[in-house]
DNA sequence: CCAACAATCGAAAGCGCTTTCGATACCGGA
DNA sequence: TCCGGTATCGAAAGCGCTTTCGATTGTTGG
């Protein structure tokens, strides 16, 4: 490996030299720094990080971590995508992800003393469930944080209009007719989930429409399993909802399929829209009327905020919220009016 | 910060004997170890990776790349899901994934040079395109590698049994009956594309049939456009297939939005099977039939492969071939038979 | 009681880099 | 000619850790 000593034997100048040749700095004349750039092309010079971040404290990594139900890690559409806009944000600063596991020394560790140990510059937080131990640990610290999709007072915090995302559906059945709607929640332990069901119940309320504790039905951890169990829960009920309102399209997915199976049919039989509009709600059938959470925005949100924190070298728990967007597909269908009078 | 040498004082010990306590080193008595072992736990003591690898060349860090034409990243659903695998196969070893930017100090540097600058113990390498120039680059260097879905004779390989999988697809489709049956190509610059294409080709040829160059048509890079797009030419043929093999799910999805675009059905008036089984694959209309990579399986071999060399200090090119598996769903049909006679 | 050996410990060098601060040389102006 | 100022350079310390190797102490057998 060649080093900056290396440098400095060959063209006679002293390490500090080079090295503020390397780092631009002023007090090196143009002859030196030539001659030294030079050299440090001839012989393939590149710098050593580990060294480098010894020195200066900073190490130009960000920590990456997934804590979501599901136990599917970065195969999570909704997740990889928002950490796929992320990374595109901060690598252009020159920030390398550190996805880390907790084993240092052959013993399981926090994921705080994890990057404490890697000494990242900072954090990044995908996570659905709110209140895990770990990461209220690592919100806490004096690392710099932001997380997606929770809320928090002790770290930055990027997420989706949950609350307005359940007025958007609520109002688009409502203004389809249906007076008569379902909701298939997210876990409760899921900062999302609890949002979207909250908007649900006031955006009903306000529209005066009497939602009974039947029509709620908890769908498990955002899984297509636990919208398929909800949804034959609903099935089940004596007066049937004429819509429902998933708060994923996962769960949206799953209740379509219980649908089907006990023979109905959407939209024709009843109306579905999910939350997320993840790559395969377009491909289900029929293509699935969503509320589609802007991933891109999302990422680049969480990295400007993570980065402001790093430059500044102090935390900051500013709150970003990311408009959401009603896209109608097919999932959906006009209530053909009964008793109801039209307005 | 605390550091090695605040234990030291605190203890009474040297910083040789609290390292030496902290690396199991079998000089260092009950007594010490305890002492400073306690010391440890008090202080909240933890070692600090840039310190430690720059001493002993070892970052317990894999590098990581994604090299995919959609230019998704780890969005791609196939990638991610073998990235998964390979993370949680590392992982308890205590190897961390870097996802490298390109810049060092502000400039823009090959993978090879980011990673030897962040002192990566190996990379891994997702890629489809099979010629590219930094990927070639990273396999003849002296880092350790595994590629995973390329061929290679610079560095370990891991893939999918394409080959089979063609013969698998056209097997299938032969005993449902079917005799003219095109391919939907991955794109030519594609590993996995031109081995998939290579098995139908022969399978074909061995079991009599006689494939004209119009049934082979290229798919663009395994997207659902492109997909799309080649069924629209499959369409316009003056004789159709009756059955059509996509190198890839999202080929075959694409597939078959063009046929119903044309007013057709599927499996009906068309068999159609793909290849990946990635998540969609199931939840399309018809659920899709196709060949299903391991993607367990993939990440594992080539976690293996990876740390073998890492901790045999040696690359190797060893290639693991990973068994794929034929996933029937409801997108094929048999033929009712015409003129050709049953056997 | 002494030589030989095992157990335990620590001094010191080194990993590759950055940064402070003082030294030197050279300039123009008085 | 002398002086303050500017441009350029380098010695040295320090970041936190590992590892070699020699020193010291205690133990054992003859």
């Amino acid at each position: 490996m060649v080093t900056i000593y290396d440098i400095a034997k060959k063209t006679g100048y002293s390490v500090t030299t080079v090295s503020k040749a390397l780092n631009n700095y002023a007090d090196v004349s143009q002859k030196a720094r030539k001659t030294i750039l030079d050299a440090v092309e001839e012989m393939g010079y590149l710098p050593n990080s580990h060294a480098r971040t010894l020195t200066t404290k900073k190490s130009w990594t960000i920590g990456v971590i997934f804590i979501e139900s599901l136990g599917i890690g970065m195969k999570h559409p909704f997740f990889s995508s928002v950490i796929e806009s992320f990374r595109k944000n901060v690598e252009i600063f020159g920030y390398d992800l550190l996805f880390a596991s907790r084993m240092i020394n052959n013993q399981k560790k926090s994921y705080l003393e994890q990057f404490k140990y890697r000494g990242v510059d900072g954090v990044v937080i995908v996570s659905s469930l709110f209140n895990d131990k770990q990461v209220k640990e690592l919100m806490e610290s004096t690392i710099p944080t932001v997380v997606i999709d929770l809320h928090s007072s002790e770290s930055a915090v990027v997420k989706s209009d949950n609350f307005d995302g359940s007025y958007k559906a609520v109002d688009y059945l409502y203004s389809l007719g249906h007076r008569t709607m379902a909701h298939i929640a997210g876990h409760a332990t899921t900062f999302a989930g609890q949002e979207r069901l909250n908007g649900f119940l006031t955006s009903t309320k306000s529209l005066g429409l009497d939602i009974q504790d039947e029509y709620i039905v908890n769908g498990d951890y955002f899984s297509r399993e636990g919208g398929y169990e909800a949804m034959k829960k609903l099935l089940a009920l004596p007066h049937l909802p004429t819509a429902v309102y998933a708060a994923g399209d996962e769960l949206a997915i799953g209740a379509m399929k219980a649908i089907k199976d006990a023979g109905y049919s959407v939209p024709e039989d009843f109306s579905i829209i999910g939350f997320d509009d993840i790559d395969i709600a377009q491909f289900v059938n029929p293509p699935l009327t969503t509320i589609r959470q802007n991933t891109e925005a999302l990422g680049k949100e969480a990295a400007e905020l993570l980065l402001r924190q790093i430059n500044s070298r102090q935390k900051m728990n500013d709150s970003i919220v990311v408009p959401v967007e009603l896209v109608i597909r097919d999932s959906c269908k006009a209530l053909v009016q009964t008793e109801s009078s039209p307005s």
